[in-house]
DNA sequence: ACTTCTTTTTAGATCGATCTATTAAATCGA
DNA sequence: TCGATTTAATAGATCGATCTAAAAAGAAGT
């Protein structure tokens, strides 16, 4: 049952319809200066042919694009999978096309993926950049006059777009808070101390104490990785210390995530014997159990205001390197009490 | 400082080694019968000049594609994450780059993609179906000959290979599991009894109750979206039920998740009051609290799977269509406490 | 009827690569 | 040394569309 058809292509419908192929390929594209009688014709020899655009061999010639690469860290992390949510559904409103490929923070990873990305022929990338990956690399890129939008990590030196959010008004507000229930002894918890958000979550951590009198004790800061893992490990690590702090700021949800699944299983109660604030406000923030007070980073807005920025460059916007920096917002769920009076 | 670089061609490369456009094709991609000495020169400028291959181009004169379409419900949906990690990371290891898609389950948006992608030339596509999509859609793309996975949702007609996992077996070993426990009366929560999983898990679900000398009450089963709020609104009718089942299998996590939120809101104790099994094992069901004893459907794995087939597809095999059924596996965990004795 | 202007259509070159078929150079055997 | 064979390099057509520039057809003005 399976008949092999032969491909369609403009030419067949062109010659199907009694007209030349650049009559045909004008109908198709709707230009005015095409009477609409030769239109109708074109479109139903189309139809009935079965006729599907080449956009590829179109695009060749005209010398643009209609896909979009997208370079992040993991799909398996909530955080990203949001950023991608908000950024594929912005993208799809401008008829973009995405094109994904995952770093595993391996700057030697993001290399491939950009010149398989280029090879492509995408009209522009959105990039969140592994650590330690060199501003050369993008800059590389944007002489070839295609354009990059950085998202959520920035990187020094690169004269290109950035959307993030204000980490250091986020490592703030989430000190204010702690401090204002009453904590005096705060843990600053997981990440790297040289990816720019964990500086940048640092420095307001700091500025908050700083406003309220408070000295930061900074044998509370441990890192480790962002993930569920890293915060096991650094839960571990911090009761160790005597005395214990009566909270802890998580530089973001997954690790929080780990903190209080460890302490748990350790006895003892998560949000009450150590106040846990987070960042990101991923969606399992929603539904741990005690419900977790953090920063929200908006994600999905953020993601949106890349393929934004992207899409503006698609058009032709020449304008300087826009920095846009999201506000973060304060979370208020349930894994801050007070601190126990002793 | 932003020189506008022209776009080197392979045609520039070959001039400025001194040899043909062919023969500098034919040493870009290694082949046997040009010299060494020759092949080196070649290499030499097109490092020199800053040459970026045209796959596009390529393709387009060689009839294939590097490309890969895949077409799932959503992105924010743990499960379909994790089949979506499963997929891009096999296919990655084949040289495929993958085209994204996402319909929300609307049949209309799902033909647009797949049209989007047919233009875009994708040499195959991993698809899972909308409900309601006629097996006609993939029929017409595979007279094309461009060969059509089916992931997780099957396809009544459609002549291609599928990837699926055994929902008869999965509902079966969750009711066991159950009855095994002591529960007599068991609900069914959420999910659409149209979908084909749906009817499998049921199925199953039944035939467990049948082995034990069980009758399945019909009056405990409720369909809803397979969300949390579906979750949510299901459990809701389950409480006006008298007298209430002491356990209910959930078409999924995520509806479990919702259900569960939803008991501890009104002052139920989730594993204990009410047992619950899930269904997916998606990573939030490990972190819940209670953790949920949920059907592991290998998630990743059938990703992986389905990327293998097509991959066989794509190199040419032409095999009747080919049918992977993964078998489901129960990961016990805290949300089943035995019934209370009254 | 003839020029002028507009509208509609088209031939042929082109995008950047690969393919086919052929030629040029090198190696070899007698 | 010369033809036969193998090896290396190339010219020109081609993939499926768009673009440029010019031609053909139709409308309008005098």
């Amino acid at each position: 049952m399976k008949q092999k058809k032969r491909h369609v292509t403009l030419l067949d419908v062109a010659e199907h319809a009694g007209v030349s192929r650049a009559t045909a390929s004008l109908a198709l594209r709707g230009s005015p200066n095409i009477a609409k009688a030769t239109r109708d014709k074109v479109l139903a020899s189309m139809q009935e042919l079965g006729y599907v655009y080449d956009r590829i061999a179109a695009n060749l010639r005209s010398r643009d694009s209609t896909t979009v690469g997208l370079i992040i860290m993991e799909l398996a992390n909530p955080f990203y999978s949001e950023l991608l949510v908000g950024i594929h559904q912005e993208l799809d409103k401008f008829g973009k096309t995405v094109i994904l490929g995952t770093t595993f923070d391996s700057p030697a990873i993001q290399e491939r993926l950009l010149s398989t990305m280029l090879e492509h022929r995408v009209g522009g990338i959105i990039l969140s950049a592994a650590p330690g990956s060199d501003s050369e690399t993008v800059n590389r890129i944007l002489s070839r006059d295609i354009p990059v939008v950085l998202v959520n990590r920035t990187l020094r030196g690169a004269e290109c777009d950035y959307v993030g959010i204000d980490n250091v008004k986020g490592g703030q507000i989430a000190a204010e808070y702690l401090i204002k229930k009453g904590h005096r002894s705060i843990a600053f918890l997981g990440g790297y101390s040289k990816l720019s958000s964990w500086q940048g979550r640092k420095q307001g951590f700091d500025s908050a104490h700083l406003a309220a009198g408070l000295t930061v004790d900074n044998s509370l800061v441990f890192e480790s990785p962002a993930t569920r893992e890293g915060g096991i490990e650094v839960i571990q690590k911090l009761l160790k210390v005597s005395p214990l702090p009566t909270a802890a700021f998580c530089y973001n949800d997954t690790i929080a995530i780990g903190v209080m699944m460890k302490m748990r299983e350790l006895g003892l109660v998560p949000g009450k014997d150590i106040a846990i604030v987070g960042f990101d406000d991923i969606p399992e923030a929603a539904i741990f159990s005690p419900k977790i007070t953090t920063v929200s980073a908006c994600t999905r807005m953020m993601g949106a205001y890349a393929a934004r920025l992207l899409q503006a460059r698609l058009e032709g916007s020449e304008a300087d390197p826009q920095t846009v920096i999201l506000e973060p917002e304060l979370v208020v769920r349930q894994s801050c009490s007070p601190p126990d009076e002793t």
